[in-house]
DNA sequence: CTGGCCAACTGTTCTGACCAGTTGTCCATT
DNA sequence: AATGGACAACTGGTCAGAACAGTTGGCCAG
């Protein structure tokens, strides 16, 4: 097992096993201790994973009794609306593309070590799959905070919420994860550099494309996978979400 | 009998601790065996507030190093943040133009005829300010579903309510709200033009100005009311919007 | 001054034990 | 036969201590 905490990894199986249809929403978990020994961990790894599996709203503990599928196990959240991964990830391309050309003239000093410190993390811990999840939020909520705009702020964390917290979406991240290695990381620095120069032009057109190129590879991963009919409707929207980006 | 978990109780009170302002931003909370001793807990409960800490983004975890405190750990729970008048403009700008950028080659003919009898509406009952409100958000919110994205219609959705359930955003609203009654009327127009022709770089710029427009009113507001102080913090707020809508 | 090593941190996981709440059963009482 | 309570066999909750692994900063040889 590489550096990625065990508990994180205890919690996607179970929570692969309920998507999978093995315990319907409403039943019980095995116990901790059964699941512990099937698991191959110790009872205190599975209970982190409830506990995380919890605060996704997975999962319900019931001392005393046992762990519980929530109904809602694949529903949405009802704070945020069911959208797709592909809405999400075309609109942060526009907002958080416009937050950072409104940070670009007035970032602090302070805020670009940051991001560079970030950039260096999310080099080194690529194999932990969470801990990067992680760095790439700080990432761009910094920039969203430099904008010194508590609105754009909230939007942005809005948007990343939906990200994390709507199992479709956090699904369908995790299916083209491992695209972006380098190129990510690449990216990334192309922002810096831009915010760097105080360059709110080049700041927008960095993180334009850092997001473009996700949702191409998103699209790439959708035409691979679905029919032709929904091939057409997507190749559709990537060439109205690029003409839309033609702004020069 | 309490019922409740121990580990949530120390997660809510390390969380106290945070707002107290016992650890500022970004610094290391002290080792899981301090917390402990200090708590009266083992460290296996401390470890779990932490996970509890971090799934709430309060927090990160670094192998190694220590439990380190976001920035966004003092931020408000509540459902909608403390945002200024300027700020919302100022983001509603960006966003809502970016919106109508990605409608403009999809929107349908009848919400083009929707718009051009709100267009209509407005025109005629100015005189009734809750009216003309009602009709305003109609107006912007058509705009964004017609993106047919489903996450930019929740955002704007959310800044329309920040406009109407913020008092102090209210408020500001209400006192130049006299100032736009041809200008504005002209300015929608100026939208609906450019949707009519799907013409994305159009709507965006219509849409852009007109915001752009009502920020400069505010801020004439602002300068005949405020300090000098205060008078040159704005003029830099308008500078850098200025500069950031330079986009050619 | 630099490079590498080492020691003193940090979090991570495991073990095995005991505590506490829940639940179903089963028997004594009515 | 019906009821009530005690009990046993679960469940999760917490603990202490140990061993492991990554990070960091200082110290020393080059």
């Amino acid at each position: 097992m590489a550096g990625r905490r065990l508990f994180q990894d205890i919690a996607d199986k179970i929570a692969a096993m309920i998507a999978e249809g093995a315990f319907p929403p409403g039943s019980r978990l095995p116990g901790e201790r059964e699941l512990a020994e099937k698991l191959g961990v110790s009872r205190v790894t599975v209970r982190e994973a409830a506990i995380a599996l919890q605060a996704r709203g997975m999962v319900r503990i019931k001392t005393g009794s046992g762990i519980y599928i929530t109904d809602r196990a694949v529903e949405t959240v009802d704070d945020l609306p069911a959208v797709s991964a592909f809405e999400l990830t075309e609109a942060r391309a526009l907002f958080e593309s416009e937050a950072a050309a409104l940070a670009a003239p007035i970032i602090s000093d302070s805020d670009l070590a940051k991001l560079n410190a970030l950039l260096n993390d999310m080099s080194h811990d690529d194999a932990d799959a969470e801990q990067a999840t992680a760095s790439d939020r700080e990432f761009h909520m910094t920039i969203a905070a430099a904008s010194g705009n508590r609105a754009i702020i909230h939007v942005v964390n809005t948007l990343w919420r939906m990200r994390t917290e709507l199992s479709e979406v956090r699904e369908a991240h995790a299916s083209i994860c491992h695209h972006d290695g380098m190129t990510r990381q690449d990216e990334h620095g192309a922002i810096v550099k831009a915010l760097e120069e105080h360059d709110a032009k080049g700041a927008r057109l960095a993180m334009r494309q850092h997001f473009g190129r996700l949702l191409e590879a998103m699209l790439d991963a959708n035409e691979q996978q679905e029919l032709i009919e929904l091939q057409r409707k997507a190749a559709e929207s990537r060439e109205r979400f690029l003409m839309s980006s033609r702004m020069t």
